[in-house]
DNA sequence: CAGTAACTACTACATTCACAGTAGATGCAA
DNA sequence: TTGCATCTACTGTGAATGTAGTAGTTACTG
């Protein structure tokens, strides 16, 4: 449909709480928008009809009012997102990227395991070659 | 000096030639930005010197022309930038980010070395330094 | 059935971006 | 010393973004 249309910082935050929690209301959208910045309520439905247009959601009537979805996937969207970032802005070093987490972002424990896990898993369909 | 006005994306671009290779001229710039895009002379240095008035990048007369520098670190602006995705679209979740980063970039020996050390060193409580 | 509450559609608007043209300065070539 | 090339400063513009108001619709309340 589209290629690769970049949802705006909003646009990319809305969407995050529709790929966590299913189908929402626009209110709840609006209330539950990760930056806790205060917003009038006609300001997040009018985004979502640009996005409805852009086709990153979209939605089904529930009694009196819409319930919205995205309508792309989490990774087509942020997966290009973060390419664009390692290539642009990282010099193509994904490292350098895991390097700003970790220093950056809390990770507990069970983050470390999944992100040990991800590299047992990656060499594994990667036996290591290349250069 | 700010606390942190996300630089726009092309502003970022420009930003990682100036992290990547020192000071450069506002042509270098132009020529090597990460995109290939064409662009004229005059866009990168308008973007520029928006960028210095915000206190991101600064310059140096060399001879005939400015060599221009960044003046906010790479961490400093990329590391909030990345905190605030990992919060805003991966549920606080980095090891999702590294999912994306594994599934959708590419990943050459060198830079699994450089990934696995990043967390050897991160277990060991001893955060790797820089590049 | 009239009033109110909640929702949607449509429109508006200030700001920021990305982009570039023009004019003026300055050094180099001939 | 005149002209060309290249640089910087300044100004402008179309589109996207984030924001919200207004009007209209629908349905429940009493």
């Amino acid at each position: 449909m589209m290629k690769n249309p970049k949802p705006s910082e909003l646009e990319t935050k809305i969407l995050s709480r529709l790929w966590d929690d299913g189908p929402l209301t626009a209110r709840e959208v609006l209330e539950s928008l990760p930056d806790g910045k205060e917003r009038a309520y006609t300001t997040v439905l009018s985004v979502l009809q640009v996005m409805e247009k852009k086709g990153f959601v979209g939605r089904e009537r529930e009694g009196l009012t819409d319930r919205w979805h995205a309508a792309v996937k989490r990774d087509a969207v942020m997966g290009p997102v973060l390419r664009r970032m390692v290539d642009h802005v990282f010099s193509g070093r994904p490292s350098a990227v895991l390097q700003q987490l970790l220093q950056h972002t809390p990770v507990d424990r069970e983050e470390l395991r999944s992100i040990k896990k991800l590299i047992r898993d990656y060499e594994k369909g990667n036996p290591a070659e290349e250069d």
